[in-house]
DNA sequence: CGATCAATTGAGCCGTCTCAATTTGGGTGG
DNA sequence: CCACCCAAATTGAGACGGCTCAATTGATCG
């Protein structure tokens, strides 16, 4: 199911990597980054559908993704899912392992990925030479908490279209990070997964996005999502009751 | 609103706290135990209903409830609310602050509390002495990420009955674990609170506890709660599609 | 080019919300 | 100490949003 890829001199490093402004070097100073190198010795690729961990799995590492995308989801006694997340790369997984060194989610590609594996040892050992790598990853934790946060937020107190055009705006908003388009991305997820997420069955998620289109606040083609009215949907996902 | 109080050296300690199995100090060995005093130079005082933090404020620190009762709620820009946790004594409170040193949402006590001013940079001082202090507080903030990941699965995946049931055995659970009773306890929030916190409204939680003691799984007197058939909650809580 | 899965659309139902009226309990001042 | 007052909780009736079930269309991929 995975390939581990070991990371050799002439591969990309996090000195040298697009998403260091994202990732875990995050503000770090341009040494300090360097020193981080020696933290990522391989790589694991993940095809689509596949996981890169499951439940119950042992936990030595998070892993920081360098391409593609991935879902978490969460997994009752009963089979019952909950998607608790889409990451896009320079963004951290496995986090919610680290309580008692067993996943509690599955993580699972939406395309072909691949992510660099930060051995949580390594990095406690790297910690004694970088000062700030402690505190960096604790803001990669907060940060975390707060999405997860956002999300209580949004199945609590929205109401459908309020959801979706938040999730939208979001998507839209880490793309644009990633240097691509606010305005044109592609779904990696399916409806379902959408309506899984955001609390919703995927017909209304289905419906939402039909009569977003119809409003004009968007084009749908499929999984291609094109944002017409920019504003009028982040009136609608923020306060539009103020 | 807030009551700074001086740790004296007669003053309960880390070491001393009859909390230090849950809190902070949670697996840590006797003698690290010991140099956690010297980590908790200050307490406050947080009478009921006033802030511990607000949204915005500055953050140097996190807090270790020692006593009392408060709630974490998140507030956008049209001033709606949505709770997002309800912490007992031996749980951190303020690390979705850490990302940003901005606090991100409203820490206010449900009752009198009193917490333990955990400073965020004397804390990286003593982690160089503590080794496994900086493994001990990533345990904490996964923990926290797990909470909010499994009231995104309760506000997600369940219907009104299920949270509300899940919600009470919860409870029931942490407060046995403080050392009190599983069965009968007293709810220090509102039925506004919980239907909030459970994205239902204050009407739907009455009327749910209502329907609970009247199925006998419960009695209910205002907020004082017994529950009668702890079996038959978990099963509404848990699987019973399965 | 057919098979298969994802997405769309419709009709009717059910759970939860909204609005409103009472009841209960706790705190306060006469 | 009791009467009053106010906030919290309960209960009911009706409306509505999102779900369920079902049929159809539209992609994608052997």
């Amino acid at each position: 199911m995975q390939k581990k890829i070991p990371v050799t001199p002439d591969s990309t490093r996090c000195s040298t990597c697009m998403l260091s402004e994202i990732c875990l070097p995050l503000g770090m100073a341009r040494h300090d980054v360097a020193k981080l190198d020696e933290l990522i010795k391989e790589r694991i690729r993940v095809p689509k559908g596949s996981a890169l961990f499951r439940l119950g799995d042992k936990v030595e590492a998070v892993y920081g993704i360098r391409s593609g995308s991935l879902k978490t989801q969460l997994e009752d006694a009963s089979g019952h899912v909950q998607i608790t997340g889409f990451l896009l790369p320079g963004e951290i997984i496995g986090m919610d392992g680290l309580l008692e060194n067993t996943q509690q989610s599955h993580a699972i590609a939406l395309e072909d990925s691949e992510v660099c594996v930060i051995r949580i040892d390594e990095m406690d050992h790297l910690a004694a030479h970088i000062p700030v790598l402690n505190q960096q990853f604790r803001r990669l934790m907060s940060k975390e908490i707060n999405r997860s946060h956002q999300l209580v937020m949004s199945l609590g107190a929205m109401r459908s279209e309020q959801r979706l055009a938040a999730f939208l705006l979001n998507l839209s908003q880490r793309l644009a990070t990633l240097g691509y388009s606010a305005n044109e991305f592609v779904l990696r997820m399916s409806r379902e997964e959408i309506g899984n997420y955001l609390g919703l069955t995927l017909e209304t998620v289905s419906r939402l996005f039909s009569r977003f289109a119809r409003e004009g606040l968007i084009h749908v083609q499929q999984r291609q999502v094109l944002i017409v009215d920019m504003q009028t949907l982040r009136g609608l996902a923020g306060t539009d009751c103020g």
